[in-house]
DNA sequence: GGCATATAGTTGTTTATGCAACTAAACAAA
DNA sequence: TTTGTTTAGTTGCATAAACAACTATATGCC
């Protein structure tokens, strides 16, 4: 960016993730309505296992950008939902590796699909490239400040 | 979107928003180095109320995308923070008119300022027409879902 | 081996969020 | 005027976020 001022509209956006916001709770509502009783912060949390079971806490704040009280407290309730379990590492004593339960791993599909029907109600009317341009930014961006 | 697959990629970050979870978490830290003492979710209502003082609470709530007690225990921290007031609306006795006071006027320049350098940072290599795209996006996500 | 430093996870605290439920005021219809 | 419906704001409740501080474990250096 050459120039330095933005609008004053740009600038509430992009900070406040107005879209995000909408996207998140818009996927809470259809996965009530599908029955699905896991908040979208537990999702985040289980997506990243059923892509990689076993991840360490540390991991999984890497994966989700929370830190670590954060995501003790997501597995506390994740735990309490029967959905994983923590397991001590063999390796290392300090770390739990968090495993899904047969429950947690049944959740998968069924999830995913909502989701993603999510993203599509979201999504509609924009193109292919846009999607990919708003990416490539928003990918910039975390990059720039993570 | 002719084609409704998304990479699963795509799927999880477009939904977390972890771009706008970036720039919040470092406007944060930036305004507690300059000694401004609000969170970003304070700054995000006065950021309103500069601009338009006097808004209603619901006003609030539409402009920042949050639901009413959301915004009645923000106003509540704002009020204690002396940076705003409650004026009962004279028109009709439910609304409650929040108005900046005179330290709440003083923060603009120097958060919006702050506010501004931290976008700036956020949005470093990233070109006009980028963001300019980037901003269509989200906003047709927003317009979709809200 | 001993000590300093780094790391994993937990606890405390404060702020925030959004759904549900409620009260009071305003508006619309009969 | 009365009644039914809508609207503005508050309270209750559970979940979540992140900073600070802490304990226990692991690592690196002398």
């Amino acid at each position: 960016m050459p120039n330095n001022q933005f609008k004053k509209g740009e600038l509430y956006s992009f900070i406040t993730g107005k879209a995000s916001t909408a996207i998140g709770r818009r996927l809470q509502k259809n996965f009530k309505q599908a029955g699905v009783e896991i908040t979208i912060e537990q999702w985040s949390v289980l997506y990243h296992l059923w892509k990689v079971d076993g991840m360490s806490q540390q991991q999984l704040c890497d994966a989700t950008f929370r830190d670590k009280p954060s995501i003790t407290r997501l597995v506390d309730n994740l735990e309490k939902l029967k959905l994983v379990k923590r397991n001590a590492s063999k390796e290392d004593r300090r770390k739990n590796l968090i495993v899904l339960t047969p429950e947690g791993k049944e959740l998968e599909e069924h999830c995913m699909e909502i989701a993603n029907n999510t993203l599509n109600e979201a999504l509609q009317g924009v193109t292919n490239g846009q999607v990919e341009i708003a990416k490539e930014v928003l990918q910039m961006v975390y990059d720039n400040l993570k």
